[in-house]
RNA sequence: GGCCCCAUGGUCAAGUGGUCAAGACACCAGCCUUUCAAGCUGGAGACCCGGGUUCAAUCCCCGGUGGGGUCACCA
């Protein structure tokens, strides 16, 4: 039998990284095993169907490379894909049930039972196969136990009682999550299912469900969850637990996908900067951690630099293009100037592996798409020696009177002017960045120049010794 | 609280009834360099606690503690 999973997410306007997470190792299993990937939306208790929250979904997916075999767009042999589109075969699964007296309609008060006291209302039931609008349905607790032997979490073992006689249809004629999941991971084959672990208990729910309806239960796999960097389940609270942000913040998908494959599993040996066909040939379920791991962006950003590396000038180019336009540093108009483009490259380059995700460009680069800059005033210090103030302002004219604007040719206008003022190298190079970029670090010094422009070099030049001026 | 699960450095994470208990990120130091990164070299840092089983437990068993999940007409 081939392998069928499926990720099944309802549409909630936002991909959270878990379910990401979560959707990466049903596809790296799906792909690992020549099977098949399906995408089913879980739109039940949407009170209207959300375009955008869909799109949200399918766009996320497609951005970091996961594809589907069947779901939205493509469609497929066990389709619809949406459960709001399947209403008809929930309805025809409960009133079977209630034929065969596996489950019931519910005459409670809808909000009247108690958290610790499992509805049994079965009594006052009615042997009626016809479902009613307006009331509940309800299983028939078998009692015993259940279990199974999930793949990760190995043999677990459930006592049924505890779950009372649950709801399978809601008086609004619409079918819970344990009712629809179980019916249509049924009807669409669904060998495996891979979820997060707040879905174990409901798994001896799903159960009974499936033996009720005669269905073989299907292998269960649940993967421990993400927590935030205070140990708390990753959240919204963490600040940046969705996808989007990832991607707004010029993160790599290849990346994103090597990180997210690591919480909670690893590969053999001792290589983790892995491509997305690497992850697929030693992905193996069985291999899944049970314990909960930390989601830390240092590790994200290292893997991400390392990816970053890999890509060409002009995709990091077009990286540093996005947050630049996001940013409005830049303006469409001048997103589109083959010139701007051709300099942000520059800049880029310069910039080498301290460029290590997209909005890395605003913080390191920002200096370069202005026409001033800003000089925090503790860095006055490196303007205080006479002989480099008089160093700066020989290189600032030399700077402006350059024939030819290379590297090599601003190297030997910065040396010959410290040379000049008996001075080394250094103190005027460090002088001559604090003023031309306001900062202390950053790409090499004759680029640094170079990027910024023989005039505006000038200008920033006098511009610092304007602010900073000697102590006396 | 009931039920379920988890527990190796700060974090991710290998691993074994007998090992100096891998590796990665982060951290510290040195080298390199015009700075910061990167790179290279070196360093610090862990088997939750208590009982058992055993010649021997990080590993097996029990208990405790701590953490997480779940107890809906949400998914």
């Amino acid at each position: 039998m081939t392998v069928r999973v499926r990720f099944a997410p309802s549409p909630t306007g936002y991909m959270h990284v878990g379910n990401v997470r979560t959707a990466l190792f049903n596809w790296l299993f799906a792909r690992g095993q020549d099977g098949t990937f399906i995408l089913r939306i879980e739109d039940t208790d949407q009170q209207r169907h959300v375009e955008e929250a869909v799109a949200i979904i399918t766009d996320g997916l497609r951005w970091i490379g996961i594809d589907w075999d069947e779901g939205p767009e493509i469609e497929g042999p066990y389709g619809p894909y949406f459960q709001s589109e399947r209403l008809d075969l929930y309805h025809e699964h409960a009133e079977a049930l209630v034929a065969s007296s596996d489950a019931y309609l519910c005459y409670c008060e809808r909000e009247g039972v108690a958290a610790d006291s499992p509805c049994r209302c079965r009594n006052r039931a009615q042997s009626d196969d016809r479902l009613e609008p307006g009331l509940a349905v309800r299983i028939v607790n078998p009692g015993g136990r259940s279990e199974f032997d999930d793949i990760v979490g190995g043999h677990l073992t459930f006592d049924n009682e505890q779950f009372g006689d649950y709801i399978l249809v809601k008086s609004d004629g619409t079918p819970t999550y344990n009712f629809a999941n179980v019916v249509d991971d049924h009807a669409m084959d669904v060998t495996h299912v891979i979820r997060g672990d707040d879905h174990v208990s409901n798994t001896p729910r799903q159960l009974m469900l499936y033996r009720a309806l005669g269905y073989a239960p299907p292998r269960f796999a649940h993967l421990p969850q993400i927590l935030g960097p205070d140990g708390a389940r990753l959240s919204k609270r963490h600040g940046a637990a969705s996808l989007t942000e990832y991607r707004d913040q010029g993160f790599l998908p290849e990346a994103l996908m090597n990180y997210l494959a690591l919480l909670g599993w690893a590969p053999p040996g001792e290589q983790e900067f892995l491509p997305a066909e690497e992850l697929i040939a030693h992905f193996r379920l069985e291999d899944v951690r049970k314990s909960p791991a930390q989601f830390r962006l240092e590790k994200l950003t290292h893997l991400n630099a390392m990816h970053m590396q890999q890509r060409s000038s002009a995709e990091r180019r077009d990286i540093a293009l996005k947050c630049l336009l996001k940013e409005q540093i830049l303006t469409p108009d001048e997103g589109e100037d083959p010139r701007t483009l051709c300099r942000v490259e520059e800049i880029i380059e310069a910039l080498g592996n301290r460029f290590r995700y997209g909005q890395q460009i605003v913080e390191f680069g920002m200096h370069f798409f202005t026409e001033g800059v800003d000089i925090p005033e503790e860095l006055a210090s490196h303007f205080a020696d006479p002989r480099v103030r008089e160093a700066l302002k020989m290189s600032a004219e030399a700077f402006r009177k350059a024939d030819t604007w290379t590297d090599e040719t601003i190297e030997s206008i910065v040396r010959e002017a410290a040379k000049a003022n008996d001075l080394k190298a250094a103190p005027l190079i460090h002088a001559l960045r604090v003023a031309l970029s306001g900062m202390t670090a950053g790409p090499s010094l004759f680029s640094l120049v170079r990027l910024v422009g023989q005039e505006r070099a000038h200008k920033r030049i006098h511009g610092a010794l304007d602010q900073f001026p000697s102590a006396g």
